[in-house]
This record gives C-alpha cells, sequence and structure tokens, in this order.
DNA sequence: TAGGCCATCTGGTCCT
DNA sequence: AGGACCAGATGGCCTA
C-alpha cells in the first residue's frame, strides 16, 4: 500500500513536527523572541541533502520490513494450515513455528528412545532425505493436530510487558523444551493442540 | 466504539 | 558517510 504520507512528502512538517526539516515549517505561534531565519542557499542545499537522505532510508526500510514481511509468509507456507484459513499473525506465526519445531524434535527424540524404532529403517531417521516431509502424508503418525483452530494466541502465555512477565511457561522456555514438561507425560503433539486453543468458545 | 494488527515514518545507534 | 537495525509514534483498517 502507498504510503499514507506519500503526498505529504514534500511537506513532512504537516505529519512530523520534529522533523528535520523543523526549521521550515513555522510552528503555528512562534515565539515572539525567536526571528525568522532566513536560509541561505547553504542551508537549502543542506536541507535537500538531508531530505533526500530521509527519503531513501525511507525507502531502505519500507523494503527491509517487506522482506521481513515475505519472510514471515515463507514460514506461514511451512507451517501447518488451519481449517478457517485464518492468515496467523506474525506473533502468532513466530509463537506457532516455535512450538512447531520444538514438537517435531520431540518426536525425533521420542522415536530414537524407542526400541526397534522405525528409524531404524532408511528414510525414517531425522536427516534421510528420502524420506518424506513430516505431516506431508495423511497416514502420517499424527504429529500435527490441525484440528488446533486459530483463536488469538499461539500459545499459552499472555504478552504482558516485561520480558519476565511475557515468560510463558511454555513459549518462551528454551526450545529444547518449551513446555518444561519433557516427561512428565507430555506429547509433542500437546505443542500444537496448544495452539491458540485457550481462546474460549475457539477450540 | 474500543482494541488488535499492520504499514509507514522517524531518529538514534551500531557497523562497515 | 552511508547502510542496517531497532524501537517509538502515528494513523488506517477490521472485528467483536
Amino acid at each position: 500500500m502507498d504510503s499514507v504520507y506519500s503526498d505529504i512528502d514534500s511537506n513532512s512538517c504537516d505529519f512530523f513536527p520534529h522533523t528535520d526539516d523543523e526549521e521550515d515549517c513555522a510552528s503555528p505561534e512562534p515565539e515572539p523572541q525567536q526571528k525568522k531565519r532566513r536560509r541561505g542557499r547553504g542551508q537549502a542545499v543542506v536541507h535537500v541533502v538531508k531530505k533526500n537522505r530521509r527519503v531513501k532510508a525511507n525507502d531502505r526500510e519500507r523494503n527491509r520490513m517487506h522482506n521481513l514481511n515475505d519472510a514471515l509468509d515463507t514460514l506461514r507456507e511451512v507451517l501447518p494450515a488451519f481449517p478457517d484459513e485464518t492468515k496467523l499473525t506474525k506473533i502468532e506465526t513466530l509463537r506457532f513455528a516455535h512450538n512447531y519445531i520444538w514438537a517435531l524434535s520431540e518426536t525425533i527424540r521420542i522415536a530414537d528412545l524407542q526400541p526397534g524404532r522405525p528409524g531404524d529403517r532408511p528414510g525414517d531417521r531425522p536427516g534421510d532425505k528420502t524420506g518424506d516431509r513430516t505431516g506431508d502424508r495423511p497416514g502420517d503418525k499424527p504429529l500435527l493436530l490441525g484440528s488446533a483452530s486459530p483463536g488469538s494466541d499461539a500459545c499459552s502465555w499472555s504478552s504482558s510487558g516485561s520480558s519476565s512477565s511475557s515468560s510463558p511457561s511454555y513459549c518462551a522456555s528454551s526450545p529444547g523444551s518449551p513446555a518444561g514438561t519433557e516427561d512428565y507425560g507430555y506429547r509433542p503433539q500437546d505443542a500444537l493442540f496448544g495452539f491458540r486453543s485457550f481462546v474460549p468458545g475457539v477450540y
């Protein structure tokens, strides 16, 4: 979308009273003692240079954010989709990805612990390129419980302010054990079940 | 209408 | 010096 300011660029003081352009933007009621300074040619050049730099910086920043959003979209694509196809918000995407990665690694870990594990078969090892992507086949072990439906949050935390308080029992802990429940009967798929499932009426 | 999410602008800081 | 990154501010859009 075009910037709402695109029409304003030529006179940013309308919207950004504290910009470099401040000097040109005589405040509505200039202080009495303040004499209006006339800008000489040199100052005008400096002003134009500054403004150009700002415009370029804005452009770069916009591109940077677009790249970030593209990466986020790419991430959304590899995450399990949800029935109602509601697009995950940015924070939800990140939290869900975190949970998802953790669930996958837990699944691998548990599979490795099992005697005569299926992982002994070629193609079942985590790094085995011959294996299908987990979750691609309907018959796969139900790691991905797509029944978790979007609501408002990817996990059971409330991002309330400080980093300490925003440390959920689940999401912000180390990827190795997001829930801190490693040997308490916690199943990897619970990580995905937990997704957005704390919203009343959603799950 | 309030609240959530988002895009954009902006100035500061760090890095090359 | 200029670019990358970051966080704060602002305003638009959408939904409950």
